[in-house]
DNA sequence: ATGGTAGGAAGCCTA
C-alpha cells in the first residue's frame, strides 16, 4: 500500500488556503502537514478542505504566530502535542495512523531563533537551543519504541554544506551555525530519525525548500536554505519510493517563502 | 556592510 506525506510552511493559512486547494489536487498527498498557520485554535479554514477528499484534520493553533496543522484523506487517531520548552507554543502536533503497522506522525514547527547566533545575548537563540536539546531527549526516548515513527516539519536549520547556497558565508547565519547543526546531528544519532530526503538527492548537490522574500529575485539569485525536513524510523526509509520538492510553488501568486515536499513510501 | 519583504495584530512583533 502507498502513503504520501507532504510539509509545508504556509506563512498564515488563512491567507492562502486557496494555494492549499491547489497543492492537495496537484499531488494528492494523503497527509499534508502545515507549519505556521498564524491561525487561532478553532478557526482552521477545514470546509474547503473537506469538500476535496481531506476530511480529518488536526489543528493546533494560536493566535498571531506559529502554528502547526495535520490534514489527512486518512482517518487518525491519538491526537497529542508536547510542549517543548514548556510555553504553550503551537509547535507540535501528533496523530497516530492505525494499522496492521501503525504509524505515528510529528508535525514540527521548531524556534527560528532570531538573528543573533548567542544565547547569552539573544534569548531567541537560547530557546531553539533549548528546543533542540529537549527534541534530542525525547528522540532518545523514540528511539527505544518499535512501530513506524515521521517526523516532518520547518525544523528551522539546514545541517549539511549543500543544504545552503554558500556554507562559508551562511556559518554565521542562525540555521546553519556550527552549534546548530551540531545539535541536529546529536538529534540523528539518538538514532530514532532517518533522513529521506537525503536518500533521495546526494548530500553534494544542492536542495533548497526555503527562498527569502526579502531577494529582489528569488529564482535567478537561487540563495536558498533546506529548512525543512522529512524524518522516518529506518524501515520506513528502507521503503521510501520517491521526493518531490515543488519548487516552482515559490513562484505562485502571493506565495509562500517555503515550498511543500512530499515523500512516498510503499507501507 | 547593510537592508531588503512578508503576515498578524493593533500601533510592533516575528520570520
Amino acid at each position: 500500500m502507498g502513503f504520501s506525506i507532504a510539509t509545508w510552511n504556509i506563512n498564515s493559512v488563512r491567507l492562502r488556503i486557496g494555494l492549499v486547494e491547489r497543492l492537495l489536487k496537484e499531488w494528492q498527498p494523503d497527509v499534508l502537514c502545515l507549519q505556521e498557520t498564524k491561525c487561532p485554535q478553532g478557526q482552521f479554514p477545514s470546509a474547503p478542505l473537506k469538500e476535496i477528499g481531506y476530511g480529518h484534520i488536526a489543528e493546533f493553533g494560536q493566535k498571531g504566530y506559529h502554528g502547526v496543522a495535520i490534514v489527512s484523506k486518512r482517518p487518525f487517531t491519538a491526537q497529542t502535542s508536547h510542549d517543548f520548552c514548556s510555553k504553550g507554543d503551537s509547535r507540535h502536533v501528533s496523530v497516530t495512523f492505525e494499522g496492521a503497522k501503525p504509524i505515528e506522525l510529528h508535525n514540527f514547527y521548531i524556534p527560528a531563533g532570531g538573528d543573533e547566533p548567542d544565547p547569552k545575548v539573544n534569548e531567541k537563540f537560547a530557546h531553539k537551543l533549548q528546543f533542540l536539546d529537549e527534541l534530542e531527549a525525547w528522540s532518545t526516548q523514540k528511539a527505544k519504541a518499535k512501530g513506524h515513527r515521521i517526523l516532518v516539519g520547518d525544523l528551522n536549520i539546514a545541517p549539511l554544506v549543500h543544504d545552503v547556497w554558500s556554507h562559508k558565508d551562511l556559518l554565521k547565519v542562525v540555521s546553519h551555525t556550527p552549534i546548530e547543526t551540531d545539535a541536529m546531528k546529536r538529534i540523528m544519532a539518538a538514532g530514532a530519525w532517518h533522513d529521506v530526503m537525503r536518500r533521495h538527492v546526494p548530500e553534494d548537490q544542492k536542495l533548497y525548500t526555503w527562498w527569502s522574500y526579502r531577494a529582489k529575485d528569488w529564482n535567478a539569485a537561487d540563495r536558498g536554505r533546506r529548512l525543512d525536513h522529512i524524518w522516518t524510523d529506518a524501515a520506513l526509509a528502507e521503503r521510501s519510493g520517491g521526493l518531490q520538492v515543488h519548487r516552482d510553488a515559490r513562484g505562485w501568486q502571493q506565495p509562500s517563502d517555503h515550498v511543500p515536499v512530499m515523500a512516498r513510501f510503499d507501507i
